[in-house]
DNA sequence: GACGACGAGGAATGCGCTTTCCAGCCCACG
DNA sequence: CGTGGGCTGGAAAGCGCATTCCTCGTCGTC
């Protein structure tokens, strides 16, 4: 059967178009009583369901909120959708997913893609990379936003548009302070490529609190930035491991995000090399997945799903655009750094 | 600056609407090469920007993909949807995402809003639950359907339209199979609610294929269906550990999802029970983000992105709709059940 | 009792695009 | 040289809805 048109609605209830509309589409202006039964009862009899593509067009705008991640089955990213979509979802709006694979390009497609479909406003979410393999998604959006959309970038801002900003550098800072604070000196960081510019942050910000609070760091190893670049560099970390003179304090590795820390600390395990017993081991987010993961991992709590949902409130509410959200975190010192 | 339309290309290039229409969104019938030339300089000029939701309503499709999840930060729905989003991209369409929390009212009323944003097709993951709680969406997605629309469950079939099938009988038999031939004998089944459709089936396979195999289901324990449902079965499993005649082979507990394993673990690790020490636990799913946990996860590895990729083909491709596409499985033994 | 204000319902316009249908042209062929 | 077929570009009719006017009826007021 054919879909009922808003039309077949009115006809069936013997009103005009307006008048229908008027009743199912949350009009300022209702009409009398006895019209609105009638109205209501022809659209249930037909089975009417609006079609929003139709209203967005008439109304000028979607009701599409456009959210662009880098990986969603990567626990980071599916926390801060889950945020981003219960927030849409409470302010009436549908979420347009794209996960891009971390490829900038692809980042850049979604964003025209998404204002093609006219969505309300988009929320990027993932680590930026040099300023030229931004520039193509910067110049996306800047045409997203000057065409009156809104843009909410989650991470490093790019463009104009609004951020809501991880606390990269005061939490990597306050990681080292907590850790010197329990009298650990010889640091490595691990983190990934330099474009990646959510690991420069971390691990810069990491190396000059620890020097600062009298520590040293060793090495700075860069790997892959991913669970599978932390497990690789379980022979670097190892070696060093066994460099150190014996009966000394463990060195402490501090991995720039979780899942390369749990890779790490996997490797590792094959290698021999136990953690907390031989190095420590810290990390960075905190995601709820490896809540569970043995020795427990200290690291940095972020509040992925607020920051989601932060994100949509700025695309969405009437915040100045351009606002920028520092979001909390909480050190977390657990087992891999006892 | 106001978004230029397709007439103001027209304008520009000097041609009619039709003709630049036909040379910006892939008409089969494309003009001559000068006027190509002409309309496209234009439109990059005007910095032109289909609007989607126009072109959905003269073309009677939207290009549009409804998923909806019911928890988008479970590692086992969020490797569904990053399959699903790149088949999806595959065929050029975009992704809708709906997170219901697991409430099935929330699901009835995604694909109400699916319907009403005239998606091409709808794909719903998650498990079922009484026939009751899913009337409600099955009627949605029958009028969906019957409305021109296409559907395709990943999970339990819910009124007609494709289904893909995750490996739950059969893998939780294999499971079973495996352990006895390891030679386990004494289980323990945990599983979710009754009412969770996915739970009871793998309970009830693990159950019966232990049984045939000369093994003994010492207990079904029925607890929430997550982790903290793991975790908070774990005093009950502890004491049955504890009941255990000492010296002799210890206990195996059949957790029907990886989660809740590893909740179940967490929780017997304070209260100083050893896995597999003590007791054997293996799980369901071999969910990605886990498979660096401590001691290695017995489970039953799915297909998950290629679950959300089928289903995705299933809804758009030429495939019959009402196909059953059973996936494949693969016992993974480790140090949880050693 | 007449006039004006107000409110309720309906006709019509437009949102931006696709796609028929038409008219005009050129070429080939008889 | 005339006619028909095949193209090419353009005009126009929707797609399904929101919303602005307009009209008409009703009530209140003087």
């Amino acid at each position: 059967m054919a879909r009922a048109r808003l039309q077949d609605v009115a006809d069936r209830a013997g009103v005009s178009l307006a008048t229908a509309s008027r009743v199912l589409n949350g009009s300022a202006r209702q009409p009398g009583e006895d019209l609105v039964g009638r109205v209501k009862a022809a659209a249930a009899e037909l089975g009417y369901v609006v079609n929003a593509q139709a209203q967005a067009l008439a109304r000028a705008r979607s009701g599409l909120l456009g959210l662009v991640v880098q990986d969603i089955s990567d626990p980071y990213f599916s926390s801060i959708a889950a945020g981003a979509q219960a927030a849409a979802r409470a302010s009436g709006r549908l979420v347009l997913l794209a996960s891009t694979g971390r490829d900038p390009e692809a980042e850049r497609e979604a964003v025209a893609a998404f204002a093609a479909h006219r969505v309300d406003a988009v929320v990027v979410a993932g680590t930026r990379w040099t300023p030229d393999e931004d520039a193509a998604l910067a110049a996306e959006l800047g045409a997203f936003v000057s065409a009156g959309g809104r843009s909410v970038i989650v991470g490093q801002p790019v463009g104009d548009g609004s951020v809501v900003r991880p606390p990269n550098a005061t939490g990597a800072r306050a990681l080292a302070e907590a850790l010197l604070a329990q009298g650990q000196r010889r640091f490595v960081v691990l983190g990934g490529p330099a474009r990646v510019v959510t690991s420069r942050e971390r691990t810069e910000a990491f190396a000059a609190a620890a020097r600062a609070g009298g520590g040293e760091v060793a090495e700075v190893l860069v790997t892959e930035f991913s669970r599978d670049g932390g497990y690789a560099a379980g022979d670097d970390v190892a070696e060093l491991v066994r460099a150190e003179p014996a009966g000394g304090e463990p060195l402490s590795v501090f991995a720039v995000t979780d899942v390369m820390a749990i890779g790490l600390i996997a490797r590792l395990r094959e290698l021999g090399v136990e953690v907390p017993r031989d190095v420590r081991v810290a990390g960075f987010d905190d995601v709820p997945t490896l809540r569970d993961h043995t020795p427990a991992l200290s690291t940095v709590r972020i509040p992925l799903e607020e920051m989601g949902s932060l994100a949509v409130q700025a695309a969405v509410g009437d915040a100045a655009p351009g606002a920028v959200t520092e979001v909390g975190f909480e050190v977390r010192l657990r087992d891999s750094t006892r």
